[in-house]
DNA sequence: GCTTGACTTAGACATTGTCTATTGTAGGAT
DNA sequence: ATCCTACAATAGACAATGTCTAAGTCAAGC
């Protein structure tokens, strides 16, 4: 994580309390928050952020390719800091919990030309759904 | 279409001229609308529906299993119809433009037993993006 | 043609995200 | 070490999407 920091630094990024109490937070947990459990975190470390500076920064740190934002069908985005190593979700359609799984395969390959209507494809996105573990017991 | 409206009449729904209405806007149109078009369309043929019915009713569908929700990275859900036939989705990461499509092989099968968790995986969905001719031109 | 419970309505409310004008500050220049 | 300045942070208004409630309306069975 001070990686990421140090990234950042490497880019021109200007180091602030804010910025660096962002990147913690992400780095620190491995569930996929959403900006506002992002936003509580910071909050308990550094008590006067604002959620502006909590969006811009996500927002930026997108931007730059460190963080990706998630779209599970739940109502908020999710901030997935694994960015560096590819990976899908499994989601659980009654508490929402998310996995990161690896399946095998390689989706890009299975979309033949004649189904890209002229688009140039540069990513996939797979979402697996189903019940967790806990859910099924329930 | 009227294929539709006879499905969900067998299974006890009340026909309403409102319930008729989102079912036509849903039918007649092959682009994936959100809920407020959908809400605008439905008001082009009967002024007085209020937003509420049209979510109402877009839920009901899509618990009925009748049309998906799609939840591309775009900010609102998106309803498609086609729901009895299986597909994935092509987005323009510009500008937001949706095609269906078919890409060749079983994403569930490419799940192994040991990336699942314990979950009971009961659905994939595929999202690609890329860039779209038109915004690739520009 | 009644009755009744399901359906619809308007609009308040909730959640998530964006924007703006102002104030603060990191980091280079001196 | 101090000063400058452009970039960053802030509060809070605003926007977009979705949910809920209380009261009125109507489809469909009798």
């Amino acid at each position: 994580m001070s990686d990421l920091l140090e990234r950042l630094r490497g880019r021109g990024w200007r180091m602030t309390a804010q910025r660096r109490v962002v990147a913690e937070v992400l780095d620190g947990e491995h569930v996929h928050l959403t900006a506002d459990e992002v936003h509580s975190r910071a909050v308990a470390r550094l008590p006067e952020i604002s959620r502006a500076t909590v969006y811009n920064t996500l927002g930026e740190l997108v931007s730059l390719g460190e963080v990706l934002e998630v779209a599970t069908d739940k109502r908020a985005k999710r901030y997935d800091p694994n960015a560096h190593r590819p990976h899908h979700h499994l989601v659980c359609a009654q508490c929402g919990a998310i996995r990161d799984v690896h399946p095998t395969g390689n989706p890009l390959a299975d979309l033949p030309d004649s189904e890209r209507f002229g688009f140039t494809v540069s990513d996939v996105e797979v979402t697996y759904r189903g019940t967790c573990p806990n859910c099924a017991a329930a």
